[in-house]
Parts: structure tokens; C-alpha cells; sequence
DNA sequence: CTGGGGACGGGGCCC
DNA sequence: TGGGCCCCGTCCCCA
């Protein structure tokens, strides 16, 4: 059974990926994406296309991190989740789960992820990438957030990964440089969330980490009981179609694929022999990868690859390279015990040329893990790697892809973990991870760094205010040395690097903290003026002053602190603003009431109310507002949850009935990615949420709708540019072509969207059914 | 729910 | 280079 439960999870999370990665990313995943599309049908709607930015612009509720006392010197971790969600705790009391309270509805939006910031750069040796996630700008890697240290990090991190499509109710999107997570379906209340890339995360990190050809890709990676599995993909593909069926993937059985794998190692033996067809691969339980594995060893893949692929030495050829610490596999599983090594290849040699895991692929290690964490009895001890069975060198010979769960209450007894089994790049193996006993597994939180395990504790942290960059120490060599051209700041042929161990800063304390290593100033040139880049963010700067007070956004140093207070600020300025807060002072005065402000800032809000100006203005209802925090607040007013009339199709809902038609009309059965049709939608969404539309009843007739869109669109264009007019244009054939539709009495299984009326005495006749059959709407000149 | 004030953070520019 | 000043934006609190 255990071996069943891992089976399945990996398969789970390979539809997945199936799903929500672009085909274009993997070769080898065109043919399972049609296998599996059924799933991607049942996807939430439209939002199975939508950009994040769409995510962005389209979510209602925003709901943020509870703030907690930091006098507590709880875990950020655990005090960070909102009052609206639960943890779920395993009987030793760790974390296994993030739970509903309450209805969530669709488009809400949690985050950012917290975490250690680090740049390619300075990502500490010790570090443990299980919670790395990958910040990206411009198709470039700008920094990772690490959530491993609890008291860094949120409560996101707790977030266990979606198996499938239909249970995923949250979608992680890199807005700016931070990253979130939306709900793309209502929550239930007690149900769990459980989140997925978004598509065009995932394609991020589908092309920038995996570099290889479809020639090269062609191999399927099978997790049966943690023991990873390099497999052609037309045998696995063969054995998915014919054998369980497209949509049987999540649920076939261990047994099944067990024996296939037993006939896939027979055909592979006959391959050997015959043509020498398939790859020399290894077998490897990866939880024991070594955190400080350099990211361009790990992203390197095609550059290997194509080195290894014109070796035709047979594996024997390498049996006596020595290996470091063989461990053969026990057998299991009933696969033939005769297709096992009998001559390991060397993990030296294969190892250090070779990518430690497969970014984006499946359950590589930053950001969500593949395997599911919440089947920790799946998961047995296992000796630090396998190999797999002699192969030819067709394929590439790979390390494969990390297996351990991201949660440290699920993290596997360390009694398996060998750090001592791989070797740095300069042939130093990495140090132990310690005693296996030593690291209790059953705490909420990680526990104490040991054996390198970066974790910083209260006593280590920095307090509040206490600086945290720049770093004394100068960038080590070997960082420096390893530097790749790819890694050059963004790779503008002017950029050079200004170490940090040229500014360095009297009142700095030493820190062995990690992130803190060194910060390299890349130098850019723009129309002959220099310019500072941060690279973090990648903000650029005129001045390297300003850049150095930029990064203390990033380092949370706030050297500035209040004697009286004790808060600290990362500017002077910021410090003695703060003072008036002690002195009562207000020295800007309003000339037209005479009322007195601290700050200028405030003060030009105010005169806003003298002027009337009101520049925030809600895009639904047309409501203005003088401070854009009140049209936030407003806008959670248009709420999914108050709209009863919900498409079928993308999930959109609507306060009226005759929105959703011409909604259905106008846009969903329309290329719904288009970016016509993206305006389109937001049109109907505005005026479903108009006085105008509200004034309708919903039994209004036609005349009356259409009457009604033409009022709402003569007040709300006023002034707009000529998009909009076009765009009202075929906002109004849209309506009419809905409105005028040839009437269909409607069933209730032809009309299930309409379950959620609140009036189901309603008669409509509508014609869904007829709309269906309408692929687009006419717009201008058809 | 809306509106108003208070406080703070980030960044540009000048000296 | 660093400090000072200023502006803009955002968030929180409360009536």
C-alpha cells in the first residue's frame, strides 16, 4: 500500500505538470498533454489560460498575513497564517496541512511567500533549497525566496502541492517579485488548500531550467517507492494509454506499473543487447542532494547531456571507477532482482558532471515538490542512491529530481541522509548532515541547524533594526570564479561588478547569517549615464547611494532607531519624520482650513477634499474615491460571492442573468485568452456591476437591456479613448446577438450554471444550448 | 461602507 | 559618498 500511495502521487503531480506546462517546455509532454486534457477541461474555467498578471488585476479579496507580536518569538511561519485558515497538525504535532475556516471565494489572493532573499549568487552553501522558489524578471533568475527558516518565512510554505487539477483550489503566480497565491475555485470551509504553479510559472521554469532538446528528452521519470526511475517515454506513454487509460492516471495501480517496469527493464535488457537503445541512467533517492549544489551544475543540463551523449562507453567500462559509497538496492517491488547492477558507475564521475535534479520538471526541489507530503508512510528508508541498470548511452545518464517533501514535520528520518555520498565542485564532499537521531522530526518547526541545515533561530536572528548588509567579507573567490558569463548582471555587455567589500560599513555587525554574502553592484550603462542595478530586484539607480539605501528593502537593516520608541527605520529622514510622532509637531499647515499635518503627504491627501478631486476610481461602478486604500476596500464590495449567475464555462459569475448571457455570447465562447475578449469580459463585468444594470429587472426585456447598456455606455465612455468606443461596439452586438438569440426552453441539466439563481422560478429562456453552438460573437466588419 | 487623518516606506534629487 | 529634503504611495485606525 505504501508503495501504491507513492506511486500515485508521483503520476499525479506528472499529469500535472502535463497540464500546466507548456508543451513546447517538454517534448515528450505533447503526447501526454493530450492524454490528459480531460483534466485540464475540468480546470477552473478560463483561469486555467490566465496570465498572472490576469490573476493580478482579477482577484477580489486580498487577504494578508496576520501580524503577530514578535515579542511572542514565535515562528513567523506558524503566527503568519490567516484568520481565515487553519494548519493541520500530524499526531507529533507537526504541520501537515493548510486548511480552510471559512468559504474562501475564488479570486482571493494570499501572500506574498516570505522568505530569505538570496541572489544566484549568494545562496549559502548550507542552504536547504526544498522551499526555494525562483524569482524571474525578464526571463532571467533574479533571487530565490528560501522558506525554509520558519521565523522567515509565512505560512505559505506550509501549503502542500496539488496532486491533481481537480483538487487544486490555489494557483502560485510571481507577481512583481513576490509571489502569491490565488484561489481559482470557492473553498469550502475545513477543505484543505493545495496549490500549483500557474501556467506561465510553470513555463518559466520549464524553459529556463530545462534546456534540452525533445531529442534528449525522452525519458520518463517514475517514482516507485521513492526510488526514481529513467524510463523511455514511448514505453511509458504505451503503458498509460493502453494499459489504465488517459484518464485513469492518477489512480492506476503500483502493481500494474511494477510490472511493467518489470517489462520495461526486460525490453531494456533486449534493447541493451540488440541496439543499445536505452540510457544509462541512475536510480537515485535524491533527498540526500546536497543543499549547496551550485545552481549552474543544477540548471546545466543540455550542456551535459550533449557531453555525455557521444560516449559509447558501456557501463562496465565505468564499473571500477570507484564508487564512494555504493548502496545496491534492495529489491522491491517484484521487479526482477537480475536487472539491478551488479557494477555501479561511479557517483563521483557521473555525479559531478551531471544536473543534480530537474528544475520544473517533476519534484524539483524549489518551490512545490511533486510528491505529495501528506503520504509520509510511503516513504522508507532507503539507502542514499541507486543506480540503474547498465544502460547504453543513448540517453543521458541523470541524477533525478529531489523526493523530499518540503515540510520539515514530513521530513524523512535524516538516517538516509549521506551528504558525504557527492562531492562539491571542487571535489570535497559535502559535509554530513549529523547523526540521524540527533534531528528530531516531529517539530512543528525545523529544528536547530545541525550538519549545515541553515536555520536560524531567535538568538541568531538579527533583531529588528539590527543591520543586516552589507557584508564585510569580500566576495570568496571561488563565487567569484564560478561565476559564469550567463550570470553576468543582466548580461549587458557594459555590466561589471562592483564588489560589496568596497563599501564596507563601519556599524555593521558580522553576520554568518546566510543571504548575507556578498552583493555584487552590477553597472549598467543606459543613454551614457550609469546606472546602480539592484540584484534582487533589478531596480537601477543614478546613484550608488541611493542603491545602498535600497537594499536595506531587502536586508532589513533599519540602522535608523527611535530612542523613545525603540522602532527603527531604514532612513534618517524616516527616523525624524518619526520623531514629530513624540512632538505633536505638524508642520504643514492647510491654507484653506488652517488644519496642520506632520507630513506633506498627508496634508496633499487632505486637500483633496477642498479641491474634490477623487483620482481612485472603481473601474466596476464608476465610485471615486480620494485615497486609492478606499477604493481597495471598494472594490472587495464586487464580490464573487454575491453574484449568483456563474458561467459554466470560465467560472466567471454575475449579479444578472442577462450579464452571464451576454458574457457567454460576447466573450466565453470566443477565444477567451484573446485580448479582445479579456477586454471584453471586464466590459460585461462592468456594466453587470452598473446602476444601470441594477436598475433592470431581471425579467426585463431585451429592448430594455439593450436600452440599458446603451445608457450605461454613453456615461461611462465619456471621455474614454477609442478603444473603448470600439470595444462598446461590439459590446452592443454582442448583446444584441445574445439578447436577440432564438430561445431555447432551458432544462436544468443544460443549465447547471443556474443552480445558484436565487429565483429557480424564474423562467428564462435563455439559450445556452444555442449559444454553445456560437463560436464566436460578429464583431466589426464580419 | 465611506471618508478622513496619521504614520510610515521607498525613492529621487541636491548639496 | 552620505546626509538631507522632498514627494509619492500605502496602510492602519477610527468616526
Amino acid at each position: 500500500m505504501q508503495c501504491e500511495d507513492t506511486c500515485i502521487i508521483k503520476i499525479a503531480s506528472i499529469s500535472m505538470l502535463t497540464q500546466q506546462c507548456s508543451a513546447s517546455c517538454f517534448g515528450f509532454m505533447l503526447v501526454l498533454k493530450g492524454a490528459t486534457s480531460m483534466k485540464l477541461d475540468s480546470t477552473p474555467g478560463a483561469m486555467s489560460g490566465w496570465r498572472e498578471l490576469d490573476f493580478a488585476l482579477n482577484c477580489t479579496y486580498i487577504v494578508p498575513d496576520q501580524v503577530s507580536d514578535p515579542s511572542f518569538n514565535l515562528p513567523k511561519a506558524m503566527t503568519s497564517i490567516p484568520r481565515n485558515l487553519t494548519f493541520e497538525y500530524s499526531t507529533d504535532n507537526e504541520v501537515t496541512g493548510v486548511f480552510s475556516k471559512e468559504y474562501i471565494p475564488q479570486g482571493t489572493r494570499f501572500g506574498p511567500l516570505q522568505g530569505d532573499i538570496y541572489t544566484k549568487d549568494n545562496v549559502p552553501k548550507q542552504a536547504n533549497r526544498k522551499y526555494f522558489w525562483r524569482i524571474y524578471s525578464g526571463g532571467q533568475l533574479q533571487n530565490f525566496v528560501d522558506g525554509y527558516d520558519v521565523h522567515r518565512s509565512n505560512w505559505m510554505r506550509y501549503v502542500n502541492p496539488a496532486r491533481s487539477a481537480a483538487e487544486q483550489n490555489l494557483v502560485a503566480c510571481q507577481n512583481g517579485r513576490d509571489i502569491y497565491f490565488y484561489t481559482i475555485r470557492p473553498v469550502e470551509p475545513n477543505q484543505e488548500l493545495l496549490v500549483w504553479y500557474s501556467q506561465e510559472f510553470a513555463q518559466r521554469l520549464c524553459s529556463q531550467q530545462v534546456d534540452i532538446k525533445q531529442s534528449e528528452c525522452n525519458i520518463f521519470f517514475l517514482d516507485l517507492n521513492q526510488d526514481y526511475y529513467a524510463l523511455p517515454v514511448d514505453l511509458m506513454l504505451s503503458f498509460i494509454n493502453n494499459r489504465v487509460g488517459p484518464d485513469a492516471i492518477s489512480s492506476y495501480c503500483l502493481r500494474n506499473m511494477s510490472k511493467y517496469l518489470c517489462e520495461i527493464m526486460e525490453n531494456s535488457l533486449t534493447h541493451r543487447q540488440n541496439k543499445s537503445q536505452y540510457s544509462k541512467g541512475l536510480w537515485v533517492d535524491d533527498r540526500d542532494t546536497p543543499p549547496d549544489t551550485p545552481d549552474d551544475q543544477i540548471m546545466d543540463f543540455s550542456k551535459k547531456v550533449e557531453k555525455e551523449e557521444p560516449s559509447d562507453r558501456e557501463p562496465e567500462d565505468q564499473g571500477n571507477i570507484p564508487s564512494p559509497q555504493p548502496h545496491h538496492r534492495e529489491p522491491s517491488l517484484g521487479l526482477n532482482h537480475q536487472y539491478l547492477p551488479d557494477h555501479h558507475p561511479s557517483i563521483q564521475s557521473s555525479h559531478r558532471s551531471l544536473p543534480l535534479h530537474l528544475h520544473g520538471l517533476y519534484g524539483h526541489r524549489e518551490g512545490l515538490v511533486s510528491s505529495y507530503p501528506l503520504y509520509p508512510q510511503s516513504r522508507s528508508l532507503q539507502p542514499p542512491f541507486q543506480l540503474l541498470p547498465p544502460f547504453s548511452s543513448h540517453y543521458p545518464r541523470l541524477l533525478l529530481p529531489s523526493y523530499s517533501p518540503p515540510f520539515p514535520g514530513m521530513l524523512p528520518s535524516r538516517g538516509s541522509l549521506r551528504y558525504g555520498s557527492y562531492l562539491g565542485t571542487d571535489g570535497v564532499p559535502y559535509p554530513p548532515i549529523g547523526q540521524p537521531n540527533l534531528l528530531p522530526v516531529s517539530l512543528p518547526y525545523p529544528p536547530s541547524s545541525q550538519g549545515g541545515l541553515k536555520e536560524l533561530t531567535p538568538n541568531v536572528s538579527p533583531p529588528r533594526g539590527a543591520p543586516l548588509t552589507p557584508e564585510l567579507s569580500p566576495v570568496p573567490k571561488a563565487s567569484a570564479q564560478h561565476q559564469s558569463p550567463e550570470h553576468s548582471p543582466s548580461g549587458c555587455e557594459e555590466a561589471m561588478n562592483l564588489s560589496l567589500a568596497t563599501m564596507t560599513k563601519t556599524n555593521t555587525a558580522p553576520r554568518n547569517g546566510p543571504g548575507h554574502k556578498s552583493l555584487p553592484y552590477p553597472l549598467k550603462k543606459q543613454n551614457g549615464k550609469i546606472k546602480y542595478e539592484c540584484n534582487i530586484c533589478s531596480k537601477t539607480f543614478g546613484q550608488l547611494s541611493n542603491l545602498k539605501v535600497h537594499l536595506r528593502v531587502h536586508s532589513g537593516e533599519r540602522p535608523f532607531q527611535c530612542n523613545l520608541c525603540k522602532k527603527s527605520f531604514t532612513q534618517l529622514a524616516h527616523l525624524q519624520k518619526h520623531h514629530l510622532v513624540h512632538t505633536g509637531e505638524k508642520p504643514h499647515e492647510c491654507q484653506v482650513c488652517h488644519k496642520r499635518f506632520s507630513s506633506t503627504s498627508n496634508l496633499k491627501t487632505h486637500l483633496r477634499l477642498h479641491s474634490g478631486e477623487k483620482p481612485y476610481q472603481c473601474k466596476l461602478c464608476n465610485t471615486k474615491f480620494t485615497q486609492y486604500i478606499h477604493l481597495k476596500l471598494h472594490r472587495r464590495l464586487h464580490s464573487s460571492r454575491d453574484r449568483p449567475y456563474r458561467c459554466q464555462l470560465c467560472a466567471q459569475t454575475f449579479f444578472h442573468r442577462f450579464s452571464l448571457r451576454i458574457h457567454q455570447c460576447s466573450c466565453c465562447l470566443a477565444n477567451s485568452n484573446a485580448p479582445i475578449n479579456m477586454h471584453m469580459k471586464e466590459m460585461v463585468e462592468r456594466f453587470d456591476a452598473s446602476q444601470e444594470a441594477d436598475t433592470l429587472t431581471e425579467t426585463a426585456s431585451a429592448l430594455q437591456v439593450e436600452e440599458s447598456v446603451e445608457r450605461w455606455l454613453a456615461r461611462t465612455l465619456e471621455g474614454e479613448g477609442k478603444e473603448d468606443q470600439k470595444e462598446a461596439t461590439i459590446l452592443l452586438k454582442a448583446l444584441t446577438a445574445a439578447i436577440n438569440a432564438p430561445t431555447i426552453q432551458m432544462t436544468q441539466s443544460a443549465l447547471p450554471s443556474l443552480h445558484h439563481s436565487p429565483s429557480p422560478s424564474y423562467q428564462e429562456r435563455a439559450s445556452v444550448v444555442h449559444l454553445h453552438k456560437r463560436p464566436t460573437v460578429k464583431t466589426e466588419g464580419q
